[in-house]
DNA sequence: GGTTAAAGTGTATATTATACACTTATAAAC
DNA sequence: GTTTATAAGTGTATAATATACACTTTAACC
């Protein structure tokens, strides 16, 4: 089937972002306002090349770092984008990732060097190339990945609140959920830890902190559990 | 972030192709022994480069056409794999997909012309480069794929017996499967049909025939149902 | 006509999902 | 310091789904 690699074609490899922040009860994704080209002016995602001595995964964690300042984020293909004409300049083909981070957590300063705007699911403006398809298709990703996996934490702050937690899972899957039943799921779940200290910031009776037990959770798979929401 | 398209490094683009079949109540892959370099003499999946007007996608169907005789195949993308070394000759990022068919229909033929081989799960030799990967990869994404879509059917004949879809998903998930649970979970699905004629070839008392409804199917994904299994 | 082997079928129990409303704690206002 | 306002917190009954389990039927073969 291969017969030779000479005479074959070589072409650009690319890696786009799609990541995603929680704020304001809202989903939310860094875009970037183009001020180069091509397609300057227009909405895009960042993204950049395939270097030599990268992986997909090495470019995509370059990137995001270039324009968050942020390390060790959690970071998954989504897909390759191969249409032949999807960048007009020349044969590109894009892996796109999305990456699920703590919106408080990023460089305010780099993003805003890089015209990146946090923008709300609902608003998101026309994008360039086939973007808006890998937006789609990252999304339907992280509603499957947040219903096996305990990955939602990774859009939260260290210490949140179980009222944090549900707005964030009726954000991702855009139903609303029965507060009593969610409470009860996570609880039988057994892998978050109740802190004392109360949040005091979203009512006067204020509202418990809980944090992710990760070494908990890792020891309950090792014994057969497996998370599902 | 992007700079410029100039000076970029440019790349050779593959597909590999994970081609699921199923016999004798196992799942196989249909695996090529090399009978050309790099790596002539060892195990490999069909894979071929991608040509300058195609899209991965279609690649892919290339690639398994020239190998079954197939077309119209249902196949999905898997993932890209990008480590700089992966491949030994030149870099070359891969991009792999699983294509599940009708074992009885590809051409022997053709098959045989190419080196290949059906070899069950549990008997798969070592494979070059990262394709043992893929082939981990793709049988977690069909383990998906086929609890929550009809697409198990494409590995069958288009007239089954509920015996044989229920050997099916026992490879599948490597794991048994009480009869009249199966039966009863598939009839409540509503998207067979019976058919009047047995298959007498696995026992005196004859079994069933049923054909998958893709219409009615349709009809009722429409009508918000969503296939689970 | 008896034997054989896979196909076909139903019910009881356990588990999980859903629907639903009142009490509590605290800050702020007076 | 009493009242008020508001989100947080909590339990139970019912429905739906999943699981466990064993005998009867059919037709080919002898």
């Amino acid at each position: 089937m291969i017969n030779s690699y000479k005479g074959q074609t070589q072409m650009l490899v690319a890696v786009d972002c799609i990541i995603f922040g929680f704020h304001n009860d809202e989903l939310k994704l860094l875009l970037i306002k183009r001020d180069f080209e091509p397609e300057k002016g227009k909405w895009s995602l960042v993204g950049g090349f395939l270097q030599p001595n990268e992986t997909s995964d090495d470019a995509a964690n370059r990137v995001l770092a270039q324009l968050t300042g942020l390390n060790d984020v959690y970071l998954q293909q989504v897909s390759a984008f191969t249409k032949p004409n999807r960048d007009p300049v020349e044969r590109t083909i894009s892996i796109a990732y999305y990456a699920l981070i703590n919106i408080e957590d990023h460089n305010v300063e780099l993003r805003k060097k890089n015209s990146a705007h946090w923008v709300a699911l609902a608003d998101i403006p026309e994008l360039i190339f086939d973007h808006a398809e890998m937006v789609k298709m990252a999304i339907k990703e992280i509603r499957y990945k947040t219903s096996i996996q305990p990955v939602g934490f990774e859009l939260l702050p260290p210490r949140f609140t179980m009222r944090q937690l549900q707005k964030l899972y009726e954000a991702i899957y855009q139903e609303e959920i029965d507060k009593r039943n969610f409470t009860k799921k996570i609880n039988k779940l057994d892998i978050l830890v109740k802190l004392e200290e109360k949040d005091m910031s979203s009512s006067r009776k204020g509202s418990y902190l809980f944090e992710f037990d990760k070494e908990k959770y890792e020891a309950k798979v090792q014994n057969g559990f497996s998370f599902k929401l």
